[in-house]
DNA sequence: TATTGTTATACTCTATAACTATA
DNA sequence: TATAGTTATAGAGTATAACAATA
């Protein structure tokens, strides 16, 4: 395996990033609503999100709130339906009795890990079909479009 | 500007195809997420899909339902709602009376595409900021994922 | 009798306003 | 008095079942 390290580029002009901007995002946003389609049997897409949040460490119902952007009654609604689903814990907080902490229980890991290998599975069908040249683009486009989603 | 063609790769294993599609599925999601979240100000998300679908010629309810993969009465409801925004006109159908004929007013012209000149405008910026290289990876990268998504 | 579209009704997710308990 | 969370209530969007008009 070799690689060219040198090649150079010119810099786009305007009217070609704007372009390349638009059909990235067509791109991103159809590869998005393809994934979410094969995997919103196993739980909701909002409950999804919160109980991603949940996954490094339990939360307040406020914190949840502000993370999401919803209102506070809606993500007490949506706490409620996760602990009717067993997919959340609430624990009463101890330095302020006001508080109360949302935590992930081994059901929801598992169903998280379950959707997950669901949405992958899509992806890597289509991926693994790919010429190995056009998988090494991706993968560099990986990393700069994580860049750039996170900036 | 000089572009290596002959540069060879050697196929991804099993297990690094997996890795990339994850990293991959997860950043197109990232960005769709992104970009919707700065343009749901002007039009709702359903109502916009429906009035793509309308674009290149008007539709009856029902074949808007199945594209859609709502029901029936949730496309009338919808239909409704549009026609109240003065989106979409309404007009019977000749031949078969049963039918009704929905297509895009003036208004909805404009409304799409002031709604993508903001989804792209958020996308341009950022992907101007990249190094030329980088730009010319998404530049592939957007051809492939557009195959990989209309498969 | 089958089909196109609508109306009736109910469930879910969202929001704002009002309330309880604690700080 | 301010804050964390909940409850009360209402507004969208979705669904299934029942209905009207037409084929």
């Amino acid at each position: 395996m070799t690689a060219d390290t040198t090649t150079s580029y010119a810099a786009l002009r305007p009217s070609a990033v704007s372009a390349l901007a638009g059909e990235l995002r067509l791109a991103c946003m159809r590869i998005s609503r393809r994934v979410r389609y094969e995997s919103t049997d196993l739980i909701a897409p909002h409950h999804f999100s919160v109980m991603c949040r949940l996954e490094e460490s339990p939360r307040t119902p406020g914190e949840l709130a502000e993370i999401e952007r919803v209102s506070a009654p809606s993500m007490t609604r949506t706490v409620a339906g996760l602990v009717e689903l067993g997919y959340v814990e609430r624990t009463p907080g101890t330095t302020d009795k006001r508080q109360v902490f949302v935590a992930l229980t081994d059901d929801a890991r598992k169903v998280l890990k379950e959707t997950r290998r669901k949405r992958d599975a899509w992806m890597s069908v289509r991926v693994g079909h790919l010429d190995p040249e056009e998988q090494a683009v991706l993968l560099r486009a990986s990393e700069i479009l994580t860049k750039v989603a996170n900036e």
